[in-house]
DNA sequence: CTATTATCCGAGCGATCGCTCTGGTTTCTA
DNA sequence: TAGAAACCAGAGCGATCGCTCGGATAATAG
């Protein structure tokens, strides 16, 4: 009796079981996000069960299966509404101005990014295991590196000739990320500061770019 | 009868509860690490239960925690080897030669590291909780940034004028380890590749120095 | 050889986990 | 306004968790 298209219902998914349609519904769902991130950021991932989510969102643990297969389909969308606000800002900046100004615009963003709440940026990035959250990441980053290759492809002449573009692309994803990673970790009061902006795109633009 | 020096044995710590003395119990622990790193890499840390890692070392679950207090105890350990000789290398490496060489050192000592084990590189530093293994990395790291400051400062001279010391000892031990970070996770064969090293040389030196 | 210490074993405890299921309440639809 | 659909509640199941403890065995010291 072996299945032939195996539709063995597979295995639980990092979606959201179904969406909510009433008003109600939708104060329950951000009810239980929004405590997951407190207990996240408060206590850590591994204290953050279900039923605790449920508790302290003062929402019975059947409402909260009702919409999250498991506590990491809440994180993986927590994690989307995040990063999904984020890219949308990212990508409706400038497309064509100067190289300096591309820069910028995605050093701040991303730093207003991370400011809004260092905490929860860091936990989120730190302690939420990389599978209930690479699904969003990973789209993400890949539209982001096919986006900024076609940019720095289009505008070769403008960078130093030896710049490998293979390599280009991936170090400036990394890079900005990873050090604003760093200071709202260690020193999340300094995110706010202008000059640290200012240094990134220095930075980045001495890497890239031809002249000084 | 309020303790006044409240020696309330505290709580688990992350350290070893005692040091194995004999060949035997050397063993022991290996196996237990072992097992751990395997585990973590396999099935991710959330499914690396004290007792899961005792079975997979072939040790019993009495044995384990001879030696360590908790599952976060034995990442933490973990940890500490890893960095421990990682560090150590990078220490002995040359400390008054030109900044390229310098800078270079770093680099491949670092990419060593994590072309040695990528996959578990990369799960120590993104499903292992903070908290376990912030200790380590925090002195290592604090370590690093002071020698590097100093390093720096004192060669003040060949690096370019407005650059900012605050923040360039910081970016570098973020640049380095976040770029190999990701080519360890998206494109392990890639830290193979000799260029990549050249272009991360490139792009420090680029950040920090005064000429081309 | 004996006493002492170091090591190892594993049954099993209480607590907590993820999650289901039944039955009620509210809102929408026609 | 009645029936359907969406939503909420929470007791409680089986599984697993972290971890202890008492007692066996092996290495070391005297």
């Amino acid at each position: 009796m072996t299945d032939p298209a195996t539709p063995t219902t597979a295995k639980p998914l990092y979606a959201m079981r179904k969406q909510p349609r009433q008003r109600r519904a939708m104060v329950t769902v951000d009810a239980v996000l929004e405590a997951a991130a407190r207990i996240l950021v408060d206590t850590g991932y591994a204290t953050a069960s279900t039923n605790r989510i449920a508790e302290r969102a003062g929402v019975s643990i059947g409402s909260l299966y009702e919409y999250f297969p498991g506590k990491e389909a809440i994180f993986a969308e927590l994690r989307r509404r995040q990063m999904g606000g984020w890219y949308a800002r990212l990508r409706a900046g400038p497309r064509s101005g100067s190289p300096r100004a591309v820069i910028r615009h995605i050093v701040t963003t991303q730093i207003q990014y991370a400011a809004n709440n260092p905490e929860l940026y860091v936990a989120l990035e730190t302690e939420v295991p990389r599978a209930a959250v690479s699904d969003v990441q990973d789209s993400i980053q890949d539209d982001f590196l096919q986006l900024s290759t076609a940019y720095l492809e289009a505008r070769r002449h403008l960078l130093r000739p030896k710049a490998r573009i293979e390599f280009v692309a991936e170090f400036l994803a990394r890079w900005v990320s990873s050090t604003i990673h760093g200071f709202a970790m260690h020193a999340p009061k300094e995110l706010r500061r202008s000059d640290l902006a200012e240094e990134l795109v220095e930075a980045v633009a001495r890497y890239l770019l031809k002249d000084a």
